[in-house]
RNA sequence: GGCCCCAUCAUCUAGCCUGGUCUAGGAUGUUUGGUUCUCAACCAAAAAACACCAGUUCAAAUCUGGUUGGGGCCA
């Protein structure tokens, strides 16, 4: 019998295999293990799964750390790297592995065996053409010690399997209750390459037994390969953690998120301007919620308000639109000193930004006056790209608003320049007032309908901005300055003339 | 193919455990209106769902069985 964990602490884990980016399906994994643990004063623990030598790579660990700490996932322990703590990586710990190996070798509950990759899949093949599950026939299962010995001194190719009893295995599933398996159908599965190599199941039920993991929360693709890491509990004499498996984030054509539709890693979303605190509290909705009408959480909310019982049962399809809906939500929220700082890098990168060249005061404006039109912050650059050039390009039928001619045009011109020499005091609130006053008297110098402030902010707009939408001529006109707003208006001027 | 999981608006979901308060609530998206020089933002409103079939019951989105559909794992 499996012993209980029930009086256990609570010590969870993440363990992503750092074979690629970290993938949002992932992240999410982390995020919920993460609320789990902060929410019952437990422990997150991360745990770098790169037994795959051929497939992991440093840099991708990185990545992951880096974007963990993006999203504000901190992890509470791990081997001492320099005063800091690092993660837990399965490769520092394979002398583990074969210690257990050498057990389960040790007392038969495994074996060896040499049978060729070829020689299974045919076999494989052969069982599912005849509808049959497809399982290792036991080949090996009985080879005497003395050929086993003659086999591996000849160097001949082999693997590690564990003998998998046929019996019924039963769990108990914190989202999804009871669940029964029949090992049976299951055959003896490879757990090891060789003593230095051991397979994912191997090494995640050694290392969340001495982690002493309390659950295991993790995607439901792992649901079936519960019942395998159980009978491996089971045959190590190892207690048995409270599992939870999570939905699967999909698709739009809901089968699991993949890179063929959209863009399934973190860093992704990170590198287009989407904020952590939108990634968050999006991916912590899709999967769960807390029963309330509230919809908007900062992880510190999501740690008191976070419950495992909530948690949906089907798979949650990932929703671009809504992740884009929070993100400018949160965009809207932020201080602006710090959306200014975060929307600098995009400014460089598309070369409107030069070292130096804009004043921080300038930006903040500049930033301050886009913002409600972004959903991401590499949206910047095309929304404010008109602040920083010396001449806009436009076509001149942009200036006309309704059915003014060309003249009419120019007169509006003239008479937004009129106002705008005039101005004493240039700010925003001086501009509104002049030019909304002016329009009126605009309006009714041209027989114009008297409220329709179109006819003379329209033009000015357009040649201030040259595009068809954009902030309001007073916003821009404030950042500007007198000086290259008239600019802008002579240049339009010259434009009707040509 | 075998095994397992799942099923409320287009999407994320509330309600389901403990049947009646559900002419099924919220949000995103969509549409319309308001505000407005434009586009956003903001405000208001509308359209929009209990997969299907039986059964239990005075009463079922809610309980039971089946069907269908979707997904995951196994290589």
């Amino acid at each position: 019998m499996p012993k209980k964990i029930e009086d256990k602490k609570v010590r969870v884990r993440f363990a992503p295999s750092p074979t690629g980016p970290l993938h949002v399906g992932g992240s999410r994994s982390a995020l919920f293990n993460y609320l789990f643990a902060k929410k019952n004063k437990g422990k997150f623990i991360l745990r770098i799964e790169d037994t795959d030598l051929q497939r992991s790579e440093q840099r991708w660990t990185d990545e992951i750390l880096e974007e963990l700490k993006w999203l504000g996932i901190e992890w509470d322990e791990g081997p001492d790297i320099g005063g800091d703590f690092g993660p837990y990586k399965q490769t520092q710990r394979l002398d583990i592995y074969e210690k257990y190996l050498k057990e389960l070798l040790g007392n038969n509950k495994a074996y060896y065996c040499f049978c060729a990759e070829e020689e299974l899949e045919a076999k494989r093949q052969e069982q599912m053409s005849r509808g049959l599950a497809p399982k290792y026939d036991g080949a090996c299962a009985h080879l005497s010690a003395e050929a086993v010995q003659k086999n591996l001194a000849d160097g001949k190719s082999s693997v590690i399997r564990f003998r998998v009893e046929n019996k019924k295995i039963k769990f108990t599933d914190l989202i999804r209750q009871e669940v029964e398996f029949d090992a049976g159908l299951l055959g003896d599965i490879v757990i090891a390459k060789n003593l230095r190599t051991p397979l994912y199941h191997f090494a995640v039920v050694v290392d969340d037994f001495l982690m002493q993991i309390s659950h295991v929360i993790r995607g439901e693709e792992h649901l079936s390969n519960t019942p395998r890491q159980i009978l491996l509990q089971e045959a190590l004499g190892f207690y048995q953690p409270i599992y939870a498996h999570l939905p699967l984030m999909l698709n739009m054509d809901k089968s699991k998120m993949s890179k063929r539709q959209g863009d399934v890693a973190l860093s992704d979303y990170h590198s287009k301007g989407y904020l952590p605190e939108a990634m968050v509290n999006f991916m912590v909705l899709l999967g769960w919620n807390p029963g309330t009408e509230k919809e908007i959480f900062t992880l510190q909310q999501l740690i008191k308000e976070f419950s495992i019982e909530k948690v949906q049962k089907a798979g949650a399809v990932f929703n671009l639109q809504r992740l884009d809906f929070l993100n400018g939500f949160y965009i809207r929220e932020k201080p602006i000193e710090k959306l200014t700082e975060l929307c600098i890098p995009y400014l460089k990168e598309s070369g409107l930004l030069v070292e130096g060249q804009s004043s921080e005061h300038k930006l903040e404006k500049i930033v301050e006056v886009s913002r409600t039109r972004m959903k991401k912050l590499s949206e910047i650059s095309e929304l404010a790209d008109l602040f920083f050039p010396d001449k806009l390009i436009y076509d001149k039928d942009l200036l006309k608003w309704q059915k003014m001619g060309d003249n009419d045009i120019k007169d509006s011109l003239v008479f937004s320049e009129k106002i705008l020499s005039a101005i004493k005091k240039w700010d925003i609130k001086n501009l509104e007032k002049e030019l909304f006053a002016g329009s009126e008297k605009f309006n009714l110098e041209k027989g114009y309908p008297e409220k329709n402030k179109g006819y003379l902010l329209w033009p000015l707009r357009v040649a201030l901005s040259g595009k068809s939408f954009s902030p309001s001529p007073f916003e821009i006109a404030d950042i500007l300055g007198r000086e290259k707003t008239l600019e802008r208006i002579n240049r339009a001027k010259e434009l009707l003339n040509k």
